[in-house]
DNA sequence: TTGACATATTCCCATATGGGTATGTATTCT
DNA sequence: AGAATACATACCCATATGGGAATATGTCAA
């Protein structure tokens, strides 16, 4: 089995680094596709291609104007992650507790007594 | 190209659900392999395979006791995850304002006057 | 040393990937 | 209608994937 699809989740989504950059890009505005091909040094069809995967996950929604097809991020499609990742967040809190401890770590050996 | 190699950085390694699922775990605390096995549906060799990609990534930090391997969350290795979906954050903060956006988007049938 | 236990690695394979190139579709302009 | 512009999709292909099965490595016990 593969990895699991780009359009099966945002985890997946946002793996592609060159998503996160059209990500970055639309976070300061609604833009067209010919103004994010500018900003990347991507081919068209690829960034097409990127969009429509951001898009099937909803991390971005779409509005024709005229010709141009205009880009903005759904920042709500992104919210999970964030929920996801604050799960961690405590251990960064207690920088200095983690600090000692890796010190400890690093010092003592790893001789340890009982292994279960 | 094929998609970048889920060693590349955090956000590949987490696009895994499994990968996910496995950090969950160990947020709780310490754990060895084989309770990282016994916690999921998954053969050992294949969580060993994606504690691999865990650490390659640094995202778990090891540790050798007797036959045992423990894994850690190392959530500093998932902080810049956290911090660039922080940087959506505001979007969501405003929820009101962008709801009533949405409400004006649907009603308004995309009837614009200047195409650029 | 031999054996058992706990993990890690290797091999095989069906599948999803992203980039480029070519082509299709929608919309506006003349 | 026909041409030009702006995107989207289709196709091809080298590559990384994750799962399972088999095997290798490491550690402890007798």
């Amino acid at each position: 089995m593969p990895r699991a699809s780009t359009t099966s989740d945002v985890f997946n989504a946002i793996a592609e680094s060159r998503r996160r950059d059209i990500l970055n890009f639309l976070a300061l505005q609604e833009r067209s596709v010919g103004e994010i091909v500018a900003s990347l040094q991507l081919e068209q069809p690829s960034v097409s291609k990127h969009l429509r995967v951001l898009r099937d996950v909803g991390a971005v929604q779409t509005r024709r104007e005229g010709r141009q097809m205009l880009y903005r991020v759904n920042a709500e499609a992104i919210r999970p992650l964030h929920e996801w990742t604050s799960t961690f967040e405590r251990f960064w809190k207690h920088q200095l507790h983690r600090v000692k401890e890796r010190a400890e770590e690093k010092s003592a050996a790893a001789v340890k007594d009982e292994p279960k």
